[in-house]
RNA sequence: GACCCCAUGGUCUAGAGGCCUAGGACAUCACCCUUUCAAGGUGGUAACGCGGGUUCGAAUCCCGCUGGGGUCACCA
């Protein structure tokens, strides 16, 4: 049975990368019939941020990701909590110490700082001297009461192999490592010794994770190997980088799943894309469910190297979603940005009408709220390069007065019969239809872009296209138009 | 700096020695369509980092260089 776990720390919020790394593990397990597990790895009980691990659970769960086991949910394995957890670490430390594998050292920080930087500069590589691994057994300082941190003893020949599944056939040696921590002196252990205990403790078959753990690897080994324990399968996935090839950090602007969707980014769209940086479907689909991928997944098929994300296109693939998911669906997701946007829906028209309208060229859901404003509140600005476009004959207002006297008279509102007004308006003129197609739309919506006129119209109403070409015509004349900045 | 990973267009990628005149997607440019904007259609620009091997044949295998990234904490 395989089972795979995500180990978020809770210091942060959710971001692409961890989404990412949640999302593959997802995907393994779902493709191997096997257990997702949930941990919260919270062994640094200092940098820990309230609301961060409730945080990361609704992130996780508006992607569509879920799992079997879990602070949440529970489970067979538990706790899923690693704080809660820290008795088994002190076992293992205990045998660790109690076979020799690992020593207590008193080293102060000033100590190790000033041995460090003598190292470096020496140009050495500041590795910890071993100075108390050297101490003998009786040293007193081992029954002193001063503070120590418990150290791994780390084999100074030979070499460490990580068999990764997306990489290969790693080689450490061993020399280069140093004798780590395992152990903090406040008693807490060390992320690197934690998670060996707790993924062994929860069975884990596989673990995949980013590939800023694989140098740590080779120490999480020596330590399953020193308390005896099988040492599971590894697959290091390859880093997702900001747009200048560096980590991603804050400074890169939206980064964390939260933030996407406060943009107006679907978690389909999302979840879609994340799905494309570093792994792609054997026939090359873009577009798929999860159930799709799942079913598809496969780590042979994972890149190897680093994959920048872009923006561009995340907002096409959000785009794609607009346009194809149910109307439905769509206005639960655009609801909450209507009403931050203040539109009082009880007055214009049915929501879904308007929606189905301006889906096609809105781009995320601020863009689709922004692009069906109008419906509900009357313009309070008109474009000002179409202003001097559209309106800025002397005719205008007349020309916007015959139109609403026309409209006005009209019995069925509809597309086609809209269209004939105009028709023929622009004939009796002897004008093109554009020179009162662009006035109208300029007055009644205040943009110069946006849906058909007579679509528009159509679902904006009779009495209100109108009232507004009315309103703009004298607007005109008065010269108490606003445009836009 | 040491160690480790990686290397196909601006970006995501296909490619497991001949199927490659290197394919797809986003972006970009041009044109078409058109009541605007989108969408859509058509076409274009654009990549195997460099140098050595191996082989009849290399984007694919090997070595070196260069470049990028990661790790070197009493963070995870």
């Amino acid at each position: 049975m395989v089972r795979v776990r995500y180990a978020p720390s809770p210091t942060g919020t959710l971001h692409i990368g961890g989404a990412r790394t949640a999302l593959f593990n997802y995907l393994f397990a779902r493709h191997h019939h096997g257990r997702f597990i949930l941990r919260v790895e919270d062994t640094d009980r200092a940098r820990l941020v309230p609301g961060s691990e409730e945080g990361m659970i609704r992130g996780l769960r508006s992607l569509g990701i879920t799992w079997n086991e879990g602070p949440d949910v529970g489970g067979d394995y538990g706790p899923y909590r690693v704080s809660e957890r820290i008795h088994r670490h002190h076992e293992a430390v205990k045998q660790l110490l109690d076979q020799g594998s690992a020593y207590r050292c008193y080293c102060t920080t000033e100590e190790l700082e000033n041995e460090k930087k003598r190292l470096e500069s020496l140009k050495l590589p500041p590795r910890y001297s071993g100075k108390c691994r050297l101490r003998p057994p009786d040293d007193p300082i081992f029954q002193s009461d001063k503070p120590f941190v418990v150290r791994m003893k780390v084999p100074t020949e030979g070499e460490t192999v990580v068999d990764d599944l997306i990489r290969g056939r790693v080689v450490f040696e061993n020399r280069i490592l140093d004798d780590f921590v395992i152990q903090k002196s406040d008693g807490n252990p060390v992320y690197n010794f934690a998670v060996v205990l707790d993924d062994h403790d929860m069975a884990i078959t596989h673990v995949i994770r980013g590939e800023e753990h694989l140098s740590n690897t080779p120490k999480q080994i020596l330590i399953y190997r020193a308390l005896s324990l099988p040492v599971p399968e590894f697959a290091h996935l390859p880093m997702i980088l900001a747009p200048d090839r560096t980590k991603v950090s804050k400074r890169h602007g939206a980064t964390s799943v939260e933030e996407y969707r406060a943009q107006g980014i679907l978690p389909e769209a999302l979840v879609n894309y994340l799905l494309l940086l570093g792994w792609s479907a054997p026939d090359e689909t873009e577009m798929m469910t999860l159930d799709q991928a799942a079913e598809w997944f496969d780590l042979a098929r994972v890149q190897h190297t680093a994959a920048i994300y872009d923006y561009k296109k995340l907002v096409w693939m959000n785009s794609q979603y607009m346009r194809t998911m149910s109307v439905e669906t769509l206005i639960e997701y655009a609801l909450p940005f209507v009403e931050a946007r203040h539109l009082d829906l009880s007055h214009g028209p049915d929501l879904a009408r308007t929606v189905e309208l301006v889906r096609e060229r809105a781009h995320t859901l601020q863009d689709l709220t922004e692009a069906l404003a109008f419906f509900y509140e009357r313009p309070k600005t008109f474009d000002s390069q179409g202003m001097a476009k559209h309106f800025a004959l002397d005719a205008t207002p007349a020309r916007l007065r015959v139109l609403a006297d026309r409209l006005s008279q009209l019995r069925t509102w509809d597309h086609d019969h809209l269209a004939r007004v105009y028709d023929e308006e622009a004939q009796r003129q002897g004008i093109k239809r554009a020179a009162l197609i662009h006035p109208t739309r300029l007055a009644v919506t205040g943009k110069t872009v946006g849906p058909g006129l007579f679509e528009l119209l159509e679902v904006l109403g009779q009495e209100e296209t109108v009232a507004r070409l009315y309103d703009v015509a004298t607007a005109i004349e008065e010269e108490r138009l606003t445009p836009t900045p």
